[in-house]
DNA sequence: GGCGTTATTGAAAAAGTGTCAATAGACTGC
DNA sequence: GCAGTCTATTGACACTTTTTCAATAACGCC
């Protein structure tokens, strides 16, 4: 319970105020979805006032926003380091600080999922950028070649498998019916060179 | 236009007036999103009094749930029809009821995913289902026994599949690039069996 | 053609969103 | 310590949307 005095405001400065809304954010959304978080029940949570919450997000829409891109933003800052070396093992880095993050963080990353699949065309941007920053390496030329090379089919081929990578992490945490965190990361390592290779025109 | 006459109830039956109201809901679904079909709206366009709607539906959030409930059930009737013959085929006739009812209905079943997935439990639970309707027969015996042997491993596996059909689909759908829609259903029928092959311990 | 049932309405309360002038913490210099 | 300034914060108000409910009027039945 950190319900304040009836009679005291504190006054913090704009960067904390804002972290602190943004986080509080994040993790009522992990229980609820994006039009069940109130400005009303987001200000008491927080212990403010309606009105702040306009003084620092122009409205609803904006503060739905900015919460997603908080989240997109941790994503991506923790999964995103630059890797090096053969395709394949670049691969199997990448999905591991990815299966990990979500380890770690399910009910934020569950949060910023649910809100951009929910949500308008720019929650939905912000949440690309994020899956771009772990699937766009795999295109990324190195002095080994790259996995895949680029054509429509496989853009198409690697949204896809995105995709199920989300769902099958998504759905391990939600029940692991006894399968290990290095099996789901097998799944999902092996899951991508087998389905382009079964590409049909190729 | 359908105005009624400013003084003259018309008076259904139970059955007839909720059906009405709910066909209505899932049109409107085309060019709308879930959160932007107010009470007012649907009201407005069904020619009747806001109070109905909440002697049918006790508030907007069951009258949502129940709208999604329609469309998730529109989408089983019209994908799942009962299926003989060898698994591959049954495969490739489901997906492709899939894909064309996808293609023929885009706006709706976008609405419908967006509802499902940003929702709370309730709505994703409801979609959950109408997957489960296009995946469930693929661990189903007959005659010619199955494609896939059902362990967690492999449900998993199908989830994530099924996550990624959708993803391929909706991706095409927004953005062909020239692929057809033979190709389409070729990746999706092809890369079940190629990411079944893939299993690691098996 | 009157009668009871209940689908339907309309008005008014409640809840949520957005605005803004007034207030009061916290810091600065003295 | 004290006064003064800056601005984070508040609370009250206007507006929109949701929800409630007593009153009303279609329709089926006898």
């Amino acid at each position: 319970m950190t319900t304040r005095t009836a009679t005291s405001r504190t006054r913090l400065s704009k960067e904390e105020r804002r972290s602190q809304l943004l986080d509080l954010g994040v993790r009522l959304l992990s229980t609820r979805s994006l039009d069940e978080l109130s400005i009303d029940l987001l200000a008491e949570e927080a212990g403010i006032s309606r009105g702040l919450l306009y003084h620092y997000f122009g409205n609803k829409h904006d503060f739905h926003e900015a919460v997603v891109r908080r989240a997109a933003d941790d994503l991506i800052a923790q999964t995103a380091p630059p890797v090096e070396g053969e395709p394949l093992h670049r691969l199997l880095v990448s999905m591991t600080a990815y299966v990990d993050y979500v380890d770690a963080n399910e009910p934020g990353y569950r949060s910023l999922v649910k809100a951009a699949s929910g949500g308008n065309d720019t929650l939905r941007e912000i949440y690309d950028e994020a899956r771009a920053a772990l699937t766009d390496r795999i295109f990324r030329e190195d002095a080994q070649g790259t996995l895949i090379s680029e054509t429509p089919h496989t853009r198409l081929l690697v949204r896809g498998w995105a995709a199920m990578a989300e769902e099958l992490v998504l759905g391990w945490k939600a029940d692991p019916q006894g399968i290990t965190r290095d099996e789901v990361l097998e799944m999902l390592v092996v899951s991508l060179p087998a389905l382009v290779a079964a590409l049909p025109s190729d």
